[in-house]
DNA sequence: CCATGCAGTTAACAACTGTTCTCTGGAATG
DNA sequence: CATTCCAGAGAACAGTTGTTAACTGCATGG
């Protein structure tokens, strides 16, 4: 499928991740407006001028950042939202997913929880362009739902970007709760259940 | 009633007033994790070292940014929610309100969504304290109200977070609106009312 | 009125930043 | 095999940073 590229391409690309990686691990103790070059090719072992040859400048990074940390992640919310049926264990299932998501990618999701209202115009400007396609397809397998009958467009998205938005809330708490006892993510857990309850419920009666 | 303090406390705190001022405007095109307490004191036009003898640090700063941009809207919070029945002119005026708000403190709103998840600890423990203090008044108001009749407290505790999260993002959502023509201000405002409308409708039915 | 306190100044420091230009070694190309 | 290409290295630049120490001048309190 995809053609295999020369050793030349394989290496730059590698050195890319590399500063990719060590730039997102930075990152976990400090904002992207404060992200050095030369800090970031230092953690890597690599001249200062090498960074050039991969991005323009650190705003440049924090955009590809972006797109690794969401743009794989269109898929999964998908499926999570088309399972339909709103019982409780669904509600569960989704809050345990990101509780997952939160363990498996905490550097990606502090990333854009940081950045999303963060100093560097151009990183917000990516991250809301991902977060309004996610409220998309929220919206439009929200529309498949019978429980959507007789709602207008406007109101389906008003609701899929409530639960985007909860949905990143839930997240930060879960990154806040990490290091924390078991039993404070847990709570957490029941907390963000129960909103995603709360607004199922107002769902049910929004045509009332 | 306050004890009228000496001129020379009077220009101290006008300096330290001139500093957070000043740090405000830097603000809003960075990060508090960015901001040069040298960069501070030239917007000023005061020596460096002078910044010592009120902050220890730029993220010492920050904290005192925080009490001035929180600290004053406690009494604001809980008369909007105390005026109680859950009418839907209720819910126009709130939005309203947060509305001017943003209008009159964007730089204060902009500090506070930005920080919240900032670089600086902190900074950040300083904001999660506020927001809590303002989810229990905000619970505390809530369970004057009949309609919260049978909630366990937890309960109302997680309706509360849940209406602080939704002002925040509301009130961030104005904030980018800011420059943008009178229409999209329009979109914002029916958006977030319907948004608080269907969570007060899971509210009245959350006991069923 | 005089001694003390203290907000703000001045000067200097080592360390750091982004960006430029020049160079090099090895892969890619024909 | 010879030529071109280009990721990364190296050195140098002007400018910035936080922090130190020793100072000055004026309001304060005895």
């Amino acid at each position: 499928m995809s053609h295999t590229l020369g050793i030349r391409q394989a290496q730059k690309q590698k050195t890319r991740q590399a500063l990719l990686d060590a730039a997102l691990v930075l990152l976990e103790e400090q904002s992207l407006s404060s992200l050095g070059l030369r800090e970031v090719t230092r953690a890597v072992g690599v001249a200062p001028t090498a960074f050039y040859r991969h991005f323009r400048s650190t705003a440049d990074l924090g955009v590809a950042l972006v797109e690794e940390a969401l743009g794989s992640l269109h898929p999964m919310i998908r499926t999570t939202v088309s399972t339909a049926s709103d019982s409780a264990e669904r509600i569960d299932r989704t809050v345990e997913l990101i509780a997952r998501h939160v363990e498996t990618h905490p550097a990606h999701v502090r990333f854009v929880a940081r950045e999303r209202h963060g100093g560097v115009q151009p990183v917000r400007q990516a991250i809301r362009a991902q977060l309004e396609r996610f409220a998309e397809e929220v919206r439009d397998e929200l529309a498949k739902d019978p429980v959507s009958e007789g709602w207008s467009a406007d109101d389906l998205l008003m609701l899929a970007t409530l639960y985007v938005d909860q949905m990143l809330i839930t997240a930060s708490l879960f990154l806040e709760a990490l290091d924390a006892p078991a039993e404070e993510r847990d709570r957490v857990t029941r907390l963000a259940a129960r909103q995603l309850r709360l607004i199922s419920i107002g769902r049910r009666h929004w045509l009332e």
